[in-house]
RNA sequence: GGUCCUUUGGCCGAGUGGCUAGGCAAAGCUCUGCAAAAGCUUCUACAGCGGUUCGAAUCCGCUAGGGACCUCCA
């Protein structure tokens, strides 16, 4: 089976057909750098992350571009007043820019802690305002916009007459219209559902630059267009965000690109779904929403303990992407449980021979079918959870093997090679898990193996005081003491 | 009010017509000095009502619950 991605535009899955063959273009919407980056942001980047490592599993050439929005996030529902920057800055004291600086280098280290790999192209608003502008020109040009008093506005009704504006999401204007709360303070747009291209600035605004309008700055939504626009051509593959950007934010994308270029920009749309807080969307405005770094020490009211970046990530990856993800810490522990379990026979897999002997036909079979599923479950639009619940089946077989109830030579040369390749592969190269655990370095690995040595020889003379005495401490400790089947003693921090 | 999604065993969660998902938890057994780990076994669900079908968790309708979006948010 081929690669299928569901697609928000058709409402379906979709066989993946890259517009130039051996080549993707993706664009995904990234953070509002005017503060900390939560949990439910994480879930996107990191999504996205494992369908960019997965492309390139299949052996395209991907150009993966994630924007970091620095300028034009407006605070309200109102086409005026101060960006989140701006606003950030005057509370902290601060230049705008440091504000960006700050919550960009926050925000890539989290990337980094949850070991997703940086975008080909991470460019930003502020580095692209020419961009904005011209496009923003262009789109006056084309009729579709209109200046008051130094601000351009997108006109969403007269687009609508010529394209449908609600495709997306598949509203009609009309009801779009209706649903539109009445709002106060904007009488200078013509349609309610007018969005601001170019914002003119009042003098005291922090960031602004010059334009053809005077001075502004640019709207949340033409960045995205200029960028994607720049980096990945009118048309490319994927255009991928969060699920509560598709109403607004694609749409008026969508929209930019069409009055601009007369085309679409992406073929197909991709939107992640959110992480909840019993059952309620986390979010920064309703303040339920959890930052990396409290979730990785454990140092929130909600939280029993702490979970490692890994287990964080693979308690995502257990969940499809388009569906809710509910929080939970009983959740959070059995997926800090699984993982050490599915990663200790993954260790213990790497460190089998092959001997040849005997083949068990039916064993073979199962083997290989289970393996050869972690490729058709991501090619059925990125079915992680499958993967690993293929994972999961493959672990008593491993540890079987292990302990001697099965024999390496049950299975041919070729699929035990096969699996060990495809775990390492997928657990690595494609999910982009890493050691869970620290073996510990140097000293530690040192004092291990004396305290090993000397809880043996206490076994061998009976003395199971000392030798439970050295476990239970460790085990205190956080240090698992095991003693294998052949005899010798394996541990782990 | 509009658009759309969702309801799966104690918990989390795959699954779009027929075949046991999987994880965690729980119970029993094996192994073990005892543990832990591991292996084996058990717990076999699909909101309710109706319909389509030889056959439905899976398709259709209704009812009830939950959620998202329509306003800044991944």
């Amino acid at each position: 089976m081929a690669l299928e991605i569901y697609n928000t535009l058709t409402r379906k899955k979709e066989l993946f057909t890259p517009l130039e063959p051996g080549y993707v273009g993706i664009y995904v919407c990234g953070p509002t750098v005017y503060s900390d980056v939560h949990l439910g942001n994480c879930r996107t980047f990191i999504s996205f992350d494992v369908i960019y490592r997965y492309l390139k599993y299949l052996g395209y050439k991907v150009r993966y571009v994630r924007n970091i929005t620095d300028a034009g996030h407006l605070e309200g529902d109102r086409d005026e007043g101060d960006d989140k920057f701006s606003k950030m800055a005057r509370r902290e004291k601060l230049e705008p820019m440091e504000i960006v600086q700050r919550y960009t280098l926050g925000f890539r280290e989290v990337m980094q802690l949850l070991n997703t790999l940086p975008p080909t192209i991470e460019p930003t608003a502020t580095g692209h305002i020419s961009e904005q502008i011209e496009m923003t020109q262009q789109i006056i040009a084309n009729g579709y916009a209109y200046e008051k008093e130094g601000t351009i506005y997108f006109d969403v009704e007269k687009y609508d007459k010529e394209k449908t504006y609600g495709i997306l999401t598949n509203r009609k204007l009309e009801d779009l219209l209706e649903g539109t709360r009445e709002l106060g303070g904007q009488e200078e747009k013509k349609g309610r559902l007018d969005f601001a291209l170019w914002i003119k600035a009042k003098p005291e605004h922090l960031m602004q630059w010059p334009s053809p309008w005077g001075m502004g700055f640019p709207g949340w939504h033409i960045e995205c267009s200029a960028m994607s626009n720049k980096y990945l051509g009118k048309r490319f593959d994927l255009h991928g965000g969060g699920m509560d950007l598709a109403a607004t934010h694609h749409t008026n994308e969508i929209a930019q690109n069409e009055a601009c270029f007369n085309e679409s920009p992406a073929q197909i749309w991709m939107h992640t779904n959110m992480l909840t807080v019993n059952g309620t969307r986390m979010s920064k405005s309703l303040g339920n929403g959890f930052l990396p770094h409290e979730l990785f020490t454990g140092n929130h009211p909600l939280l029993e303990q702490g979970y490692s970046p890994m287990t964080t990530k693979f308690f995502m990856l257990q969940t499809q992407y388009r569906s809710t993800l509910d929080f939970s810490n009983e959740a959070l522990q059995a997926s800090e449980k699984g993982l050490k379990r599915l990663w200790d026979a993954y260790t213990v897999l790497q460190k089998l021979t092959y001997t040849a002997d005997t083949i068990d036909s039916e064993l073979e079979e199962k083997v290989l079918k289970l393996v050869n599923g972690f490729e058709e479950c991501m090619n059925d639009d990125f079915n992680t959870a499958k993967v690993l619940a293929n994972m999961f089946e493959l672990v008593p077989v491993i540890n079987s093997i292990k302990d001697g109830l099965i024999k390496v030579s049950a299975i041919t040369e070729t699929t035990f090679t096969l699996l060990q390749e495809k775990m390492k592969v997928f657990l690595e190269d494609v999910f982009g898990l890493q050691q869970a655990t620290e073996e510990g370095s140097g000293k530690l690995a040192n004092v291990m193996e004396l305290l090993i040595d000397i809880r043996k020889e206490a076994k061998a003379k009976k003395d199971f005081a000392t030798s439970d005495k050295i476990r239970n401490q460790l085990t205190a400790m956080g240090i698992v003491v095991k003693d294998e089947k052949d005899g010798s003693v394996s541990w782990s921090a």
